[in-house]
DNA sequence: AAAACGGGGAC
DNA sequence: GTCCCAGTTTT
């Protein structure tokens, strides 16, 4: 079924563009798969900009799948701190692993393989396939949605999962066959500086064949229902230093929002009980000098939480939860925190 | 199929 | 405020 005319126009006027006006970017300038594969998942609902200096930085420090695969947890997740999704740190190290130690440190060139890897889906897979190894395959994304359900006017909703399939069946027909890469990174780049959400059509370089263009509806594309009930939980966090001059830091459980990174002991306000009481439950720690310090929103995917943060001082008798410890200055600094801990640690820095 | 999972930039 | 971003995993 031919489902686009002029399909080899198309494609000429398309990678003619992307081969003239790309943009610079540092995995741009690599085949080196492992690379190509830290980008596409730092890319992850990620834009392009926030991702620059953290590629460059991670590449930097784990500058080989080797170097990666001896990291430790923390020391990733450093690396990865402010990124958000932080499980995806942990499943490309789980990946590269996989490659280091069942593929002899060479990343699989098969969709069925390289799909296996944790933290390798649908799109992740076919992005490294095509821009790394050079293989026909299909690179679904957003962008890619958004562009192609406008040039074929492509009105199913793009909010349902099964919906991607159609896109997937899409590229594989009209996918450049000698140059993959640059069709799929074509039709994202496209995506990302021309058929955006407010499209620019008169900057298009492919508008001659775009359907929806033709009519008038671009704006009505893609068709995409949402529905996101904010919860909204508030939360106190109390920053507790000991005779020393330490502070009290607590690790996130391994699994669930913010898995494993280290906060100041946490509370959710659920009822009206009093907080020295939900700390000395929760906790087992008996507050004193309890100080109010800044209060602010901090909206996730999900969840918003509204914060209220106290800095307070420990009496000596009390005994500290095994999941807490106290760590000075220097240590707090080195571990990975979520960005609202770290607004409050700068608030806390601030008024020294 | 729906929810969980971060954070920030653009409007 | 809303949208959504070079998505994947879990439920």
């Amino acid at each position: 079924m031919q489902i686009l005319e002029h399909q080899d126009e198309f494609r000429e006027s398309l990678l003619s563009w992307y081969r003239r006006e790309k943009r610079d970017l540092p995995w741009r300038r690599t085949s080196n798969p492992y690379y190509i594969w830290i980008s596409e998942v730092m890319l992850q609902q990620t834009r392009v900009d926030t991702v620059i200096p953290y590629y460059e930085r991670f590449v930097e420090k784990f500058p080989t799948m080797s170097a990666l695969a001896e990291a430790e947890e923390e020391e990733l997740l450093k690396q990865w701190e402010g990124l958000g999704y932080y499980s995806r740190a942990r499943n490309l190290q789980a990946g590269v692993r996989e490659v280091v130690e069942n593929y002899g440190g060479s990343v699989p060139a098969n969709r069925k393989e390289i799909s296996a890897l944790k933290g390798v889906g649908p799109y992740t897979a076919g992005a490294v396939l095509s821009i790394a190894y050079g293989i026909p395959e299909h690179a679904v994304d957003g962008n890619v949605m958004r562009v192609l359900s406008r040039l074929l006017i492509i009105e199913e909703d793009i909010a349902i999962p099964r919906t991607k399939k159609i896109f997937e069946k899409v590229v594989m027909d009209l996918i450049d066959k000698e140059d993959p890469s640059s069709f799929n990174q074509g039709l994202m780049e496209l995506g990302a500086t021309i058929c955006t959400p407010k499209p620019r059509c008169l900057l298009c370089p492919v508008r001659d064949f775009c359907a929806a263009f033709l009519e008038g509806r671009q704006e009505e594309l893609p068709v995409k229902t949402k529905k996101t009930k904010m919860k909204i939980t508030p939360v106190a966090s109390v920053v507790i230093r000991n005779e020393q001059g330490q502070w009290l830091l607590r690790q996130r459980p391994a699994k669930g929002l913010l898995a494993n990174l280290w906060e100041f002991p946490m509370i959710e306000l659920t009822d009206d009980e009093p907080l020295h009481d939900k700390m000395r439950a929760q906790y087992g720690i008996e507050l004193h000098h309890c100080k109010a310090l800044i209060n602010f929103k901090h909206v996730f995917s999900h969840i918003t939480w509204e914060l209220q943060s106290y800095l307070a001082e420990l009496s000596s008798m009390t005994t500290i939860p095994d999941d807490a410890q106290f760590f000075t200055e220097e240590e707090v600094e080195a571990l990975p925190k979520p960005v609202p801990v770290i607004k409050i640690w700068n608030e806390i820095k601030g008024n020294a």
